[in-house]
DNA sequence: GTGAATAATGACCGTACGGTCATTTCACTG
DNA sequence: CAGTGAAATGACCGTACGGTCATTATTCAC
């Protein structure tokens, strides 16, 4: 976004800053119990101020969680345009994955927030750029298939299952006390989705 | 538990009636919005009947999200014991959890609750009975491995993973408007997990 | 320097929650 | 049927939230 006046200068801090702030609060107390007087505390404003650049509560934490969900949509695309086969992409977006909430582990509490409130089943469908998110594994997987580099699977079956393997192993790495080698969770989510979307199928 | 006395025959049916209660609220409004005042109306006693059975609200939803999951813990340590190999044990744990919540809509938001509870990265260890959920599927593996049914892999990262991805189908089943076939999913899961942790690996 | 316009503030409001407890209802005994 | 102890009740409490707005501070043109 351009910047033309001062005042829009000062706005688009503000925002940021706020956006920011937020996303501190529920990296560290979590979606639910991220409240304003906390957010505005972080951010070294009054609340009155966060209702001038954000309408509510909701409006701030969808925005904020937009931006963060946006960069990690857009680090697994660039991640899939910089090789050219399955078995590249596939090892790409994992680490692109594992590695981006390795670095910002505050990000994943929000990622989770919207991943989960995504699918509000029975309710509403998902959010749009959760949507976008499956959308690009989608792709990744109907290349694939195209270029016989997979078996036919439904692609969008597959990508929900990719989606879920690394929700699952990002948590997991989180969650562990020590350190884990980056590589080796890489190799083996690789590995066993490669190998099990493979085309050759002849098993007793 | 044996029921001796009548008193404790109303006192056990008074606590299943209001943890069936609370587990109908979750599944209607979600794990945060069931509140002891729609616990209690669905219940059909009051408020501070429910304070005569359970501590407070955190002990009956903990205990209710515990009986829930033990069911679910049941289920998929039968499917394992009543087949003799990796792939008809796989087969019947993928089925049992996709059946299971098929049929009980309501129990998966409390799982979910509990399962991403489990994991309060950062603060503490996993839930015990999500910890049990995972040392099954670990021994699972642990077995075929040995008995070179799969190739090797940490048996516990690959439990993670197996954990995940059946969390998220379930989700995407329960997401899907139209009713979606349930042995296409399960014979798409077992057949990626299959290939991917078959022993053959010979890629370029 | 001054005053008008704009931005920031935080005390305050309504609401809804978890939890309590004096009162009422009920069940059972003699 | 009267009396008594236990069980159930729901009005009530303190608290904390999201959100508002009269007041105060700041900026800027002249």
């Amino acid at each position: 976004m351009k910047i033309k006046t001062k005042e829009e200068a000062v706005e688009q801090f503000r925002i940021t800053s706020i956006q920011e702030a937020a996303m501190k609060v529920i990296a560290r107390k979590g979606y639910e119990l991220a409240t304003m007087n906390a957010i505005a505390e972080e951010a070294g404003v009054a609340k009155g101020t966060i209702y001038l650049y954000f309408e509510s509560r909701e409006d701030l934490l969808k925005k904020t969680g937009e931006s963060a969900f946006g960069e990690l949509n857009g680090l697994v695309t660039a991640a899939i345009d910089s090789h050219p086969d399955l078995e590249g992409r596939l090892g790409a977006v994992v680490r692109a994955n594992l590695g981006f909430f390795e670095e910002n582990r505050e990000f994943f509490r929000i990622y989770l927030a919207f991943a989960d409130r995504a699918c509000e089943f029975q309710k509403r469908a998902h959010h749009p750029l959760y949507r976008d998110y499956l959308q690009t594994l989608t792709r990744l997987l109907e290349d694939a298939i195209v270029r016989n580099e997979a078996r036919k699977v439904e692609p969008h079956r597959a990508a929900v299952l990719i989606g879920a393997m690394l929700r699952g192993m990002v948590l997991q790495r989180l969650a562990d006390r020590e350190k884990t080698d980056l590589d080796a969770d890489v190799e083996f989510i690789v590995s066993v989705l490669l190998n099990g979307l493979e085309k050759v199928r002849n098993r007793s």
